[in-house]
RNA sequence: GGAGGGAUAGCGAAGUGGUCAAACGCGGCAGACUGUAAAUCUGUUCCUUCGGGUUCUAUGGUUCAAAUCCAUAUCCCUCCA
């Protein structure tokens, strides 16, 4: 069985997956964009050594963050997981939709080949390009990296399908909530030295995709290029990080067949009996 | 006590007689999503039964018409005592 555990930043989905494999023997598959790169450990909340009891856990830290690993890379690697472990139970977690998506889901990443060079054309020129190709096109305007990738593709993707059985698990709170939590959780990122470990790749002059659109790094990024005081730039990552959880919401709403449970933190064993009372209905349905 | 400056939507901030329910930014809410996805982009944000209704510190006044002009009050800031 497939169990795919989703939810903002910050509701505990880390924890779930513990304890969740502990009870069925199962392995951990990362779906989180961040998490797959070496040395992003503060600031992406990345699960430790001793947190993983044990549990096998892929796809966590292990790329280059000088790499620009993608969601075609993660396809693939995914992908060959579910038929190394096909036989296995197999938990995904992360909070990255799409992701998750590309690997379940028959979303299809044809060879890259950039052929033309857009740099020179007016988004009203791309968008009048898109149109040509397809009149139907919706990417807005002022969309120019959706309206470059939509030239750039073969041919427009048809309607996903999943290709694997699949549960999805949506772990969430009151927003309210939420954003309490999210705010002291960037809070004790900077106790726990984020800055130090941002530093380190600052120093290296690293300017990869991780360090400069991951949240937390970006933003001590500008700190370092004194773009910004201490204080603002922890106000960025909160801010970011709250921005961040509202749009995993809209995507995980309409993007996948979410189950949703609320998170009790006084007693989050409730919580997981809950999840897993939900997983035994699911099988016996099933079978 | 005297002389100036200011009070605008959740916040910051434009507007200085009609085209103002009031630019813009932030925050909030909602949405899109097939190779940067922790990305990129969009909509909305006084109330409303969508006919309207009530706003720009308060109260009075001038005017056909006031956030804008006048008077008084309250609060805040700067300077002189």
């Amino acid at each position: 069985m497939i169990l795919c555990i989703v939810g903002p930043t910050g509701v505990g989905k880390t924890k779930m997956s513990i304890e969740l494999a502990k009870k069925n023997n199962e392995i951990i598959i990362n779906s989180d964009a961040m998490q797959v790169y070496k040395g992003l450990n503060i600031g992406t909340a990345k699960i430790t050594e001793e947190e993983k009891e044990g549990i096998p856990h892929f796809l966590f830290d292990f790329v280059d963050p000088k790499i620009n690993y993608t969601v075609a890379d993660y396809q693939k690697d995914a992908r060959e997981l579910l038929e190394k472990f096909k036989n296995r139970n197999i938990i995904f977690v992360g909070g990255t939709g799409l992701y998750l998506k590309a690997a379940l889901y028959d979303y299809q990443f044809k060879e890259e080949k950039k052929l033309i060079d857009y740099s020179g054309y007016k988004n009203e020129e791309l968008l009048k390009m898109c149109l040509k190709k397809d009149p139907n096109c919706s990417i807005h305007v002022n969309n120019r990296r959706r309206l470059i990738r939509f030239l750039e593709r073969e041919e427009e993707p048809i309607k996903a399908k999943p290709l694997y059985d699949f549960k999805v698990i949506g772990l969430t709170t009151n927003r309210e909530n939420l954003y309490d939590i999210i705010n002291k959780r960037v809070l004790k990122m900077i106790d726990m030295g984020l800055e130090k470990e941002v530093r380190y790749f600052y120093d290296l002059n690293i300017r990869s995709k991780a360090l400069t659109t991951g949240i937390g790094y970006k933003e001590f990024y500008a700190y370092f290029d004194q773009k910004c005081s201490l204080d603002e730039t922890i106000q960025n990552i909160q801010k970011n990080s709250r921005h961040y959880a509202k749009r995993q919401y809209t995507f995980f709403n309409h993007q996948l067949p979410v189950k949703w449970f609320n998170v009790n933190y006084n007693d989050f064993s409730l919580t997981i009996n809950e999840v897993i009372d939900y997983i035994e209905q699911e099988k016996t349905r099933n079978s």
